[in-house]
DNA sequence: TTTAGCTATGTTATAACATAACAGTAATTT
DNA sequence: AAATTACTGTTATGTTATAACATAGCTAAA
């Protein structure tokens, strides 16, 4: 089970997360031509900024103070199309937000556990899922071409605290 | 494996499908002291006209048509919030729509199949995904509370399409 | 049988998410 | 440098969802 769970709920150094993420789209860039503009790069970097996915207009919010200069929802939907196309990042339909990904060049079953309380998401990738669904997929004869799995409780965080604790800003590390 | 594939995919007498759920909408609401009024009636016999989820602006339209009178769409959002609550109902959140459960009386995994070609949803109870997916949330500390599996591919009918066809009024046996 | 409380609906306005269409600019190829 | 392609800017609008407040109707207790 490949995952970032531990990761997202524990302190940890968050610089690496975002330097590690834009290496890896820098190098992806370079060696399959594609550009990595400042707007993407932009976009990229927010979204690695926490491990809770941001909606589109809070990226536009968030890179118009970056730009000093109002930006247009068309720009952040572009970047975040470009971003989605090549692996980069997922979007979370349920929550109508974005998330960069942590294991950009494997293979995943594209699974979230979405805090209720704290917002942070946390990526599984679990083969022993995808085969269940593949051999679900075959006995209907429904031809399988993505899928989008998410699950939604209390990360391991907010599962422990007593305090009964709603808000959506809570005790997340980000590093 | 609990399903509906089998009878969303073929020909059959869609009156039955309207009128089980119905009467197990009636019979639920008599027993659990819940209210079916006419609005709620409505829009769970339109959200089962059809195998395809429909969007809650598209319920306003043929409600309004129906009650003769122009409806609002928080009176939409109200009535498919209530059937959402008791189960009546699923919301696709990829598709931002809505559409009947079939098996609204047993314990079961939200998970959809959803033909990008005719726009049909399936629903599949899979007990060992939901084995899996508590494993995975034992293990990373995750308190699961709610899911929504969504797959995405060709349904039966359309895997075998030659024709290349890629509308989405296509061929759906609807009864 | 009215009055208090609760549930549901009506109505207006607006928030939140997403894209169409067209003009302009920058990089890349020829 | 011209042609081509990819990207960005801008305006407007489409689509999905909810806030806020008013009204109506049911239910149960006095």
């Amino acid at each position: 089970m490949l995952t970032n769970a531990k990761l997202v709920h524990q302190p940890h150094d968050h610089r690496r997360c975002i330097n590690a993420a834009l290496a890896y789209a820098k190098d992806l860039c370079e060696t399959e031509n594609l550009r990595l503009t400042p707007t993407r790069e932009s976009v990229l970097r927010l979204l690695w900024q926490s491990h809770r996915p941001l909606g589109a207009y809070q990226l536009q919010d968030q890179l118009a103070k970056i730009a000093g200069k109002p930006i247009a929802p068309p720009t952040i939907y572009r970047a975040v199309e470009f971003l989605l196309k090549v692996g980069l990042i997922h979007r979370i339909a349920s929550l109508n937000a974005y998330i960069g990904c942590p294991f950009p060049n494997s293979d995943h079953s594209n699974l979230f556990m979405i805090c209720n309380s704290c917002g942070s998401v946390a990526e599984v990738a679990l083969s022993s899922i995808n085969g269940l669904l593949n051999r679900a997929c075959e006995k209907t004869n429904f031809t399988l071409q993505d899928q989008s799995l998410e699950l939604f409780g209390l990360c391991p965080n907010c599962s422990s605290d007593e305090s009964g604790e709603t808000t959506n800003s809570g005790n997340q590390n980000n590093g």
